[in-house]
DNA sequence: TCCATTTGCGACTAAATTAGTCTCATATCT
DNA sequence: AGATATGAGACTAATTTAGTCGCAAATGGA
């Protein structure tokens, strides 16, 4: 319907758990993976995808692994959903190329369009560096809201 | 990845449909997927739902059909995309119930559930009479964000 | 009253997407 | 040389989404 795939969920946690281990080491998928209980497999399709978007850097061999590319800051939740799913589109009306299913062009396309911005606008503006601090203020938020 | 399914989509058409024929007579689903070009058996299936979502007004019988059963102004796309799909979670993880697949918990959860929380808003701030209005703007908006 | 029209609902099939696995090649450190 | 990694692509399995069908019930009109 609406959701992330989970090899973009991998991927934020691996970019997350990269960030918070910046300057120590190199982490292997094998590593990762096995910390947040996901197939080694997987996380490791996943990394490779990251890497390929230069998201992260890989080294190869003994001792090898991944280390981000960028600061934590830099890199943006929708870097990383957007480097493993591909662009972000709410629906497949939204690019420019009027290949709509519904004959008389869907009316609704605009508006979606629109949608869809503001969706891209609010995932790149949550960085990784955020989603490593924010550990602490979970009870405060959780007031708020409830 | 991230995409409205083709049902929310042929929701938000049928409903912007209902809203620009308002006072008018009642629209049958047959009539609306004509229109679009869309299947009949399966515009019917999305207007009921909206119908048992109190979104829509049915009238059974000949010359029966949908009606809106608020204002325009009064329905956001959200109501309509979660009638049809479900709750809007970008994450299996967001609900409160913590089932991650991540032993650990998933250390993203969080910072997602905020990211959620946005999106849900931007997505009750569109509403059905703002999707039917903003014909004209086309141009403008265009020339903006390219 | 009878009939055409239309919604309501549930079961069902088909198609598409996503998740996950396997294999082999290549790089690199010790 | 050998253990440990990544890189890439083909492949299968599972899940989700799309779409169909049939039948019941309501309703307006001839």
């Amino acid at each position: 319907m609406f959701k992330l795939s989970k090899k973009a969920d991998y991927g934020l946690i691996a970019v997350k758990h990269l960030a918070m281990h910046r300057d120590q080491h190199a982490c292997s998928a094998t590593e990762i993976a096995e910390e947040y209980g996901i197939s080694t497999m997987l996380m490791a399709k996943v990394l490779q995808k990251l890497a390929r978007e230069r998201i992260v850097s890989a080294r190869h061999g003994a001792s090898g692994g991944y280390l981000l590319a960028k600061e934590p800051s830099q890199i943006s939740a929708l870097d990383v959903i957007s480097a493993i799913d591909g662009p972000v589109l709410i629906t497949s009306c939204v690019t420019s190329h009027g290949n709509c299913s519904a004959s008389d062009c869907c009316t609704v396309r605009e508006p979606l369009r629109r949608v869809n911005d503001s969706i891209l606008s609010v995932l790149s503006n949550v960085t990784i560096s955020q989603m490593s601090e924010e550990q602490h203020e979970h009870a405060l938020v959780e007031l708020q809201t409830t």
